[in-house]
DNA sequence: CGAGCACTTGAAAGATTTCAAGTCCAGTGG
DNA sequence: CCACTGGACTTGAAATCTTTCAAGTGCTCG
């Protein structure tokens, strides 16, 4: 399924500018309890389609997202694939990991990671109250969605995926402004994220398209009618 | 809600035959930190199909499973329903939540629960590190049963999913004994669960019964050939 | 220019749902 | 004690949604 899939196991000391965090709480903040681990982190540049960490490993770093996409990957023995999430810049991962890590890790397109020793986040929580409550909320955190997603696998029709899938991209993506989405992750990834076939997602796009709720062009999707889309999602209108 | 899914039973030293999700990763204490919280603890019954918190209710208690069995539910607005787990004698209950429920939970049958106030929860944590590690230990198994349920509803078929499901009742029910199992929930919580419908639900049980993998007698269900699930569930056959 | 890849589209197949009857009990009231 | 009734469960047939299979487009890159 992934081509080349290799390890970023190299680091580099360089300091690359942060860009400011988007206001969420999955993302940190300014006075952020955080903030602590910045010593110890490394910067780390991963090539697009290149794992970051391996299903089932130890989990030996937390990271944050400086810039890029990322994606978290459980294969099944035959090669189906589940996406659990996509991760933007500003983002957390594998900080709510308990030993090994749940999914694989993998750059949707070049990404430069914020790297931190997992020996290091838990030396540090276990003297610093507010670290170890943020590590506790940014876990919950992604609980909360994952059982968004359930729902959404569980009862969503594929429309009403595609449709909530666009909208949380029309917040999270850091690019997106204008209503005009630049998805770094393919047709396939959507697919394997929303638990349908890559044709459906593009029946489904093209479907937005031709009502005019949507203009396509390839990785560029502007969202024309956002209402649209938000009854589409909660399964108002079809 | 977040309902996790985890036997906390060492620590009332009760005499509930378990095993733990997770066992290399538990690593289990002399004394549950959890002990901690027993003083402050009060039995609850709860009768069928009553409601223990709704969904996005202000999170102010946290619950154990005395007996009995509990459902976790989403709804739609439209009313179409997903169950995000079923939670037997042992499990915890509200632990991973993070100011509101996110889920509704209801009693499955008649059942007892030991409740505890979350301010008290919060409140020894923050002098107890050993607390504190738990609690964000139980809210990563949560995350990490969430992220296997994704992948059932995304990726796996009907019969994947009830032979996945029939095979988790037999680890985790407290009478599966001698591969029978006497589920608690009906045909239509067990649907709403695994993202189908009940006649699917039926036809599939109805199915495996044909073969000779189970035999049926409404709520009990024997399982005559364990390892045909098992290959049922992971996709090697059908 | 040609190859490869991602994306699109159409048509047929297939899985699951929907709609529509039943069946089977457990509990109730005669 | 037994018929009755409602709810849970089953089953069949048709409808529907999504997938599968197949083919074609367009773009990028060497």
């Amino acid at each position: 399924m992934q081509a080349t899939t290799q390890r970023a196991e190299r680091f580099t000391g360089n300091t690359v500018a942060q860009r400011p965090a988007i206001p969420s709480l999955l993302k940190p903040t300014e006075r952020d309890a955080l903030a602590l681990l910045e010593q110890f982190g490394t910067t780390v540049p991963v090539h697009r389609d290149h794992e970051i960490c391996g299903e089932g490993d130890k989990a030996e770093y937390c990271y944050r997202i400086l810039s890029g996409c990322v994606r978290t990957v459980r294969l099944m023995e035959d090669g189906r694939r589940q996406i659990g999430e996509f991760l933007m810049a500003g983002d957390l991962l594998g900080f709510d990991a308990l030993g090994i890590y749940d999914f694989a890790a993998e750059a949707v397109c070049d990404v430069v990671l914020r790297r931190y020793p997992r020996r290091m986040v838990d030396a540090l929580a276990e003297n610093n109250f507010a670290l170890t409550r943020r590590l506790r909320d940014i876990t919950s955190i992604s609980l909360r969605m994952a059982n968004t997603r359930l729902v959404m696998l569980g009862r969503k029709t594929a429309s009403e995926r595609i449709a909530s899938f666009l909208l949380e991209m029309l917040e999270r993506l850091p690019t997106a402004r204008a209503n005009v989405l630049d998805l770094p992750m393919g047709r396939s990834d959507i697919a394997d994220h929303l638990g349908l076939t890559i044709e459906t997602v593009c029946r489904v796009l093209a479907h937005l398209r031709r009502e005019g709720t949507l203009s396509i062009d390839r990785s560029s999707i502007a969202v024309r009618d956002e209402a649209a889309l938000q009854q589409m999602a909660s399964g108002t209108r079809h």
